[in-house]
DNA sequence: CAAAAAATATCAAACGATTGCGAAAAAATT
DNA sequence: AATTTTTTCGCAATCGTTTGATATTTTTTG
């Protein structure tokens, strides 16, 4: 079954193609009993326009590519969905990659997207990323690419993130008022810089406004070995009175072990971490988090991309204002 | 910046166009001292070959659509990974739409899909799906379409799911085997043909190999309503003894409930659920289980889409085995 | 050394749409 | 009735690539 062209419209019509597209379009050139035939038969037909000969005669591809670690993330799947609504409502649609965090893997991603001339990037930077000249490339291309979440250092990309420092603070602020005397801290994985940020941001502020607070700081890259580090710390004599997780996945480690070793919440133990707010209202009592909206971040991402489309160059770093989401955990 | 082309390395190069294509691609006509010039001066200006002007030429597009109700989903995003892996294996890349469960969404999303010439449709019908029309005419087309999870009844698609009858039936197995005297088993959404499913294969089961036990059954389309529903059946004072939820949306308010009123899992209640495993295995103890692999049914609908493409029609219903994950929950 | 064979490279026509420019037909003006 | 204006439409080039057919050069062979 061959697709309908516009050629084929315009042999039916006994027209020029160039007439038929353009009635299609509405061009004040062509006559309204003409347009009406065109229609009608374009209807009739199933005419789509074949988006690939479009992309080639006008250059542009109404298409955005995304690159996210893993799709099957809680945090990225709700910025995905975001950015697609946004995509939608504007006529583009999204080529979605995931890195699956291997530099050579988010490489050939980037070459799929040049290959398929897409309109702009999101990039989620995978953990050991170290390679941005194809970035760089891009860019330079006219290719807008807008980094999200894990993000570069460098000043000449524009990026958006979560208040990474905020989050933190709020939650070492909640901390603080809670009265903790011995807290345990665990972060990320210790190599994501978003990881660094966060734990310098909560370890400066409690030096200075709780310097008698006993902190540990530990890092964890998946939720087993939170679970573990959780375990070590709290079958110490001196138990922490309060644990705070940077990530859902170190809060799920964690609460295995409450639950596993019947710890009362919140009176035994205060947890406090920072999330979307999917995994913290799993649990009873639920537990008080930092919001960090991936759905949030999407939008603005999408904002900030329509902008470099736009206006040429808009270098910024941007982030998502984050807010603390009580619950009786602590 | 414009882009590198063909014509414009063969100009540099004082080749042809055609040589130069030739080249790139390894063909033997070509001279080995030409190709090694031809790809030394491709790689230095960055060459990346046009998708659009090959799809154009080969009418051939090297992408799939895919349409899920939404990417925010534990079980899809697990999909669509699995989709998304094989997939760049053979050289493909996806377009991901969301109907967001609207049919108007979902006709957009097919319109979209066909304007970029997709080599094939994954598609999840949305809760009140009713047109086929527009899958029939891509059918037709010679546009394979791959259906997953929710399916239409006709038998003329391809189809791929999960074996919904056995899940129900295997869940039913273990609650006879716990001598489940009382039982309580939520549902999903009633207006899904799944539900429907599982619901008749569990009853029919339940009343022919243990008719003594006392069943009740009802529906829950979100995690609230699975909540409120367990506490009321709950608060009676034939209280059940196990308690079966279809969807990890069901088990999530289940566990709400069960958590608040400090219900003793398994002593005082036994729970039971059919979920991918992320979520039975947050709680303490961990929930058992019958698993749904989305990543399994991704793998599955690949191998179709691909024998749909090479060999004709392959209209089968194809479903991915379950087995019995045991928790400590029964 | 001429002719046949093999190796190498070019020509030109697609693919399906857009668009500036010019042409024919119809309507309006003198 | 002749000319100008307006309406309506067609011509043809273009986007970047592929590919069957053809042309040119080099090598082999009798």
């Amino acid at each position: 079954m061959t697709n309908t062209t516009l050629k084929l419209l315009a042999q039916q019509l006994q027209l020029s193609i160039s007439t038929v597209s353009r009635a299609l379009k509405d061009h004040p050139d062509i006559s309204a009993a003409t347009k009406a035939k065109v229609h009608a038969l374009a209807n009739s037909l199933d005419y789509e326009p074949n988006a690939y000969a479009i992309q080639l005669r006008t250059q542009s591809s109404k298409i955005f590519g995304v690159i996210v670690p893993a799709i099957s993330n809680l945090f990225y799947d709700s910025f995905i969905a975001a950015v697609e609504e946004e995509s939608r409502k504007n006529g583009y649609a999204l080529m979605i990659l995931q890195s699956s965090n291997q530099p050579e893997i988010e490489l050939d991603n980037l070459k799929i997207f040049r290959q398929n001339r897409v309109s702009g990037v999101f990039a989620c930077l995978s953990a050991n990323a170290e390679n941005l000249d194809t970035y760089q490339k891009m860019t330079e291309k006219e290719i807008p690419v807008v980094f999200f979440d894990i993000v570069p250092k460098e000043n000449k990309f524009t990026k958006v993130r979560m208040a990474d420092e905020r989050c933190a603070i709020i939650a070492a602020e909640e901390i603080i008022k809670r009265n903790a005397k011995k807290v345990l801290a665990i972060f990320g994985d210790a190599g994501l810089s978003i990881s660094q940020k966060r734990k310098n941001a909560f370890q400066s502020f409690m030096e200075t406004y709780a310097p008698k607070v006993h902190c540990t700081y530990v890092n964890a890259s998946s939720s087993a070995e939170a679970e573990e580090l959780f375990r070590k710390q709290y079958g110490k004599t001196q138990k922490p009175d309060t644990v705070f997780a940077m990530t859902d996945e170190v809060l799920i480690g964690i609460m295995k072990a409450v639950q596993a070793l019947e710890i009362k919440v919140p009176s035994q133990l205060g947890v406090i971490g920072i999330s979307n707010g999917f995994i913290p209202n799993l649990y009873h009592p639920k537990i008080s988090y930092v919001e960090t909206s991936g759905y949030e971040l999407g939008k603005l991402a999408f904002v900030q991309m329509m902008a470099n489309m736009k206006g040429g160059k808009t270098l910024t770093e941007l982030t998502v204002e984050v807010k603390f989401v009580p619950g009786e955990s602590m």
